[in-house]
DNA sequence: TCACCAGTGGAGGGTTCG
DNA sequence: ATCACGAACCCTCCACTG
């Protein structure tokens, strides 16, 4: 029928979002380098300031790299709750002007600001007030990227940062706009590597058909894409290429999977140990399975060894789980079936096809049967939730020698300094 | 009985993103 | 010269069904 209207679509991206939270409450440090992340050998870098960066110290690099690099830089631990306050604070502030909200983490989110341009006004209008109410009242910087869509306004949001040079860090534009008529002018001279979804193997990949940019790509036929790359991300790609992309921006996204691993301070060889481990990851998530009301279907473990390789072993249910033990239940037996005489670096446990609990058909449903472990989950959480997560842990966390293999909390870029050899032990 | 086909779903691995 | 964590999505292989 009607042509469809056209989208105003924003991506709003907090600039150097962990750090910039810290320095306000670290004055002292503005115009330093500042990196945030994981502390211990095996931590990453999870967020650098425009002068650390002017070192190569950027997210995802490894402490150690980043140390060696810029050896002056302050390192801070970083406070993930304190982030999510200050990101539910800038939701807040984008509310203001379109109730079409998409986070994609902590620092970023779409805005489809197409039904709010009437009363706030065009979209980099919209995009310089949302820029001034972050930095008057949060004093926070973000950067804006303005499309018809959410590839463009993401690669958009990108121009308009700031930039580290090895002599300086120069000011970004904070706003920049792909206007209709010039997408495939601000598209196809950038390097295809820009494309969301091109990482280092899809690189190679094109760059053996000879493509560089993403003009190059656009000229492909689609079969010869496809071929390369598959078909979902051929013609996925191409059409990012030619500037289409008519995904919505979502503001419900429900979770398919709830997981939660660990890399631990030294590499662990003894089953048993690991075993231990697994109960605590099982109970973690599976209380955050209860916490969304939901059960799963299939169980997931993975396992990274000392050399990095890394596999997995699922295991898919007839009836969705919800507890600690049945969760180990299933895993042990995956568990077990590895030869973890290398040493193992990671463990991970993973739900996924969430579905309902099956329900209870035996009329001989008595108090200490099949739905016992159902009942005490609930006790826990009820106990969690008024005294705090760390109230309550699996007796089999602790070892045999009475120390907990691994702290408390969230564990967020990686283990700390190594702490076991607090009993003389390494092990 | 065999070969093939289409569809579905599980298992395992891989890639990418922030 | 080391490499986190959480999640989404994709691909390939394979078994099963009709």
């Amino acid at each position: 029928m009607s042509a469809p209207a056209r989208r105003v679509i924003l991506h709003v991206d907090m600039d150097a979002f962990f750090v910039s939270v810290e320095l306000r409450r670290r004055p002292d440090l503005v115009g330093q380098p500042v990196v945030v992340g994981g502390t211990g050998p095996r931590g990453v870098v999870a967020a650098a300031s425009y002068e650390a960066r002017r070192y190569g110290v950027f997210s995802a690099l490894p402490s150690a790299v980043a140390r060696r690099r810029c050896p002056h830089a302050v390192f801070l631990p970083g406070s993930y709750d304190l982030y999510t306050e200050v990101s539910e604070q800038v939701h807040e502030i984008l509310q203001r002007y379109t109730p079409l909200i998409e986070p994609l983490s902590l620092d970023e989110a779409f805005l489809d600001v197409s039904g709010a341009t009437r009363l706030f006004g065009e979209g980099v209008q919209i995009a310089a007030t949302i820029r001034r109410d972050v930095r008057d009242e949060l004093r926070l910087g973000c950067s804006v990227g303005v499309a018809p869509n959410k590839f463009l306004a993401k690669l958009a949001s990108v121009e308009a940062k700031p930039t580290a040079t090895p002599e300086r860090v120069l000011p970004g534009p904070g706003v920049v706009e792909v206007l209709p008529d010039k997408i495939l002018e601000f598209l196809h001279p950038l390097s295809v590597s820009k494309l969301w979804g091109v990482g280092p193997k899809t690189l190679e990949k094109l760059e053996r058909l000879g493509v560089y940019t993403v003009g190059d790509l656009a000229r492909l036929d689609e079969p010869t894409v496809v071929t390369s790359l598959g078909k979902a991300s051929g013609v996925h790609l191409l059409a990012l290429a030619n500037g289409l992309d008519d995904r919505p921006v979502e503001v419900i996204r429900e979770a398919k999977s709830i997981g939660h691993e660990e890399t631990y301070p030294q590499d662990v060889t003894v089953l048993a140990d690991l075993e231990r481990e697994l109960v605590r990851l099982s109970d973690a998530v599976s209380s955050r399975l209860r916490r969304h009301g939901t059960s799963a279907r299939t169980l997931t473990l993975k396992v990274r060894f000392a050399g990095f390789d890394t596999v997995t072993r699922s295991i898919t249910l007839v009836s969705a789980v919800d507890t600690g033990p049945e969760l180990v239940a299933e895993l042990r037996p995956l568990l077990r079936a590895l030869d973890v005489s290398v040493g193992v670096r990671l463990l991970g446990v993973s739900t996924s096809k969430f579905g309902e609990r099956a329900q209870q058909l035996s009329l001989l449903d008595a108090p200490g049967s099949a739905d016992e472990p159902i009942r005490s989950a609930a006790a826990i959480d009820e106990i969690r939730e008024r005294f705090g997560s760390a109230a309550i842990g699996p007796a089999s966390s602790v070892t045999s020698k009475g120390l907990r293999l691994v702290r408390k909390g969230s564990q967020q870029w990686g283990p700390d300094q190594e702490r076991t050899d607090e009993t003389g032990r390494a092990r």
